[in-house]
RNA sequence: UGCCUUAUAGUAUAAUGGUAGUACGACAGAUUCUGGAUCUGUUUGUCUUGGUUCGAAUCCAGGUAAGGCAACCA
């Protein structure tokens, strides 16, 4: 309810703003988007922005998106990648109306070439590539025609069809627009419209062998299924003249192109090129690599949907070219594992503890599964005289602003009790081995002097109750911020640490049956959750995000 | 030295000729059985020069800067 009110209130980007212009003006009555991914690689968080766009575009206007593939390159192409996106794009929460694919459309394509050919603005060149690039010219010089620029509707034809028969070799002839050669848009200079690829397609499998290109493909497959608003990345931006006179010329369903800045973030690169660099140089394990920014990579770090659509709104859109800082990232997964992540606790630098005045034996402790819920449930926590805290839990001398163990000092454990250090034990080399602390009976949570006051509160295992585990902790991938802008090789700038393995850590019991969907908050530590990795031996687990830390903070400044 | 796009706090994003606001970050404090969460407060901005106007972030003109465009890729 809340939600729904705050965003009424919000103002709306400017491609809600054309939507709404257009419903208003009666230029459309209804909204039908398009997400249109080429099938040559997996998703990643840019995706997930053009994604929360065109759904969450035509779902708040009562419309509808389709999914279409973009499979116009057959020798790049493949269904192992049609299928990880069709799961990326469920994952994130959307539906697509209908599931269709560029490669239904060549039929239909080919007799817009013939159209196009009739009407005296396409025709079939001879030309080798690199003399076409010649007649291009450059942007600041015009272009000049090709001598095969005037064959008559009826050669045109001919060779076309023969085109399609496969009466030529790769390469031997092209279908090019008959556009205008002297257009200050490089785009409009003749652009090939069909080219000839012996190739295997994913989905057709040998019964083309011309292909249409891009310019070809996408702007008429948004006319034939409708689409009003097809909304892309900035460079696309000197197509739009090609798509619209494609479509004047066709004389088909006016379908609009509208362009937006693609996501940049911080501290990763976001490159199809790039990401399958990392992944075949093996400076990352797999595309779901928990360091990459893929979807898949990112769901397996253990971030969520929720998070990835929050993020999704907050950065906005806009066609300005935008570097989002990583911690805004962070802040949204923050948000949502707060409130739905089950607490547990987990040493990672065990130092021991005795109680020295705790009897022998074991006590069953109750701490709930996640304070932001009202109606948390509780769990049970085995205590007993001998246990693990975290090493950096205790300070010998500490600075003033050390509020945790040490000397003569009194720490709450969570949920138990509040214990005071007593005799520091050390081996030969001087070395902390552990800590004799004695505990306050009455301090028990719940007890009767439960509230006495003291600085801070530490999270602690049972030794002889603790199970193990391997904890993975992951930092950003690059060292700078914008690796794709540094001088040299992007891989220069990889970060060396951003793969943590600690490969004993021990957990309280209740760890035991962690599931797979489930995501934990390893108490003062982090966000967690457990990795496809993991075995009915051992389990693994990944850190999704580290809690925000002031004490880190502090110390960085001293 | 052609064409296109863009320019608002550190980063994003509003304000659609009428009080420059919001989020994240940073800083300070309150609170806390997580140095988490929560709450309160503070800080920082209209690229530049002119013009139109009672009034300009917004409109106009000139500059500047950034990005894009010359694949038989998408």
């Amino acid at each position: 309810m809340n939600e729904i009110k705050k965003e009424e209130e919000k103002s709306l980007n400017f491609l809600e703003e054309i939507v709404e212009e257009d419903l208003e003006a009666g230029r459309t009555r209804t909204v039908l988007t398009r997400f249109p991914p080429e099938p040559n690689g997996y998703l990643h968080i840019g995706h997930s922005k053009s994604i929360c766009l065109n759904f969450g575009l035509a779902q708040k206007y009562g419309g509808k998106t389709n999914l279409r593939f973009d499979d116009t390159n057959p020798v790049t192409e493949d269904t192992e990648y049609v299928e990880s996106i069709k799961e990326d794009i469920k994952w994130l929460g959307y539906e697509w109306a209908n599931e269709f694919y560029a490669s239904d459309y060549f039929e239909q394509l080919y007799q817009f070439a013939i159209t196009l050919i009739k009407k005296g603005l396409a025709y079939v060149d001879d030309s080798t590539s690199e003399q076409i690039a010649q007649q291009k010219g450059t942007p600041t010089e015009p272009g000049k025609e090709s001598p095969y620029r005037n064959r008559s509707v009826e050669e045109n034809l001919q060779l076309f069809n023969d085109m399609r028969e496969g009466k030529y070799k790769d390469g031997e002839k092209v279908l090019r627009a008959r556009v205008d050669m002297s257009s200050p848009n490089m785009h409009m200079r003749d652009p090939i419209l069909y080219r000839i690829k012996h190739a295997h397609h994913h989905r057709t499998g040998d019964s083309w062998v011309i292909y249409p290109m891009y310019d070809f493909a996408h702007g008429q497959s948004d006319s034939i299924e409708h689409i009003t608003h097809s909304i892309c990345t900035l460079e696309f931006v000197p197509h739009r003249p090609l798509y619209d006179w494609l479509i004047k010329q066709l004389e088909i369903f006016p379908s609009h192109q509208y362009e937006f800045a693609r996501l940049n973030l911080s501290y990763t690169v976001m490159s199809k090129r790039k990401l399958l660099q990392l992944v075949n140089e093996k400076h990352v394990t797999a595309w779901d690599d928990p360091r990459m920014p893929t979807i898949s990579g990112l769901r397996r770090r253990g971030y969520t949907p929720e998070s990835i659509r929050m993020f999704a709104e907050k950065i906005g859109v806009q066609k300005r070219d935008n570097l989002i800082e990583v911690g805004l990232l962070e802040f949204c997964i923050r948000e949502h594992l707060n409130k739905i992540a089950q607490r547990r606790m987990v040493v990672f630098d065990p130092v021991k503890v005795v109680l020295t005045n705790y009897p022998e034996g074991e006590e069953i402790l109750k701490s709930e599964d996640n304070p932001e819920d009202p109606d948390t449930t509780y769990r049970d926590i085995p205590f007993s005289r001998e246990l693990y805290i975290e090493r950096e839990d205790f300070m010998e001398n500490p600075p003033k602003k050390f509020f945790r163990l040490s000397p003569g000092q009194k720490v709450r454990l969570k949920s138990a009790y509040i214990i005071q250090c007593d005799e520091v034990i050390k081996d030969e080399a001087g070395n902390i081995q552990e800590l004799h602390c004695s505990y306050l009976p009455g301090t028990k949570s719940g007890g009767e002097h439960a509230n006495m006051k003291v600085q801070a509160t530490i999270h602690w295992v049972s030794i002889p109750h603790a199970i193990t585990a391997e904890v993975r902790l992951y930092d950003r991938l690059f060292r700078v911020e914008n690796p794709a802008s540094e001088e040299g090789d992007f891989k220069d700038y990889i970060n060396p640490d951003s793969l943590q393995v600690l490969p004993t850590v021990y957990a309280e019991p209740a760890l035991k049956t962690a599931k797979f969907d489930e995501r934990y908050q390893f108490l003062r530590k982090g966000y967690f959750t457990l990795d496809k990795d993991s075995s009915e031996e051992k389990m693994i687990f990944n850190r999704t995000v580290t809690l925000r830390d002031n004490w880190a903070k502090e110390q960085k400044k001293a």
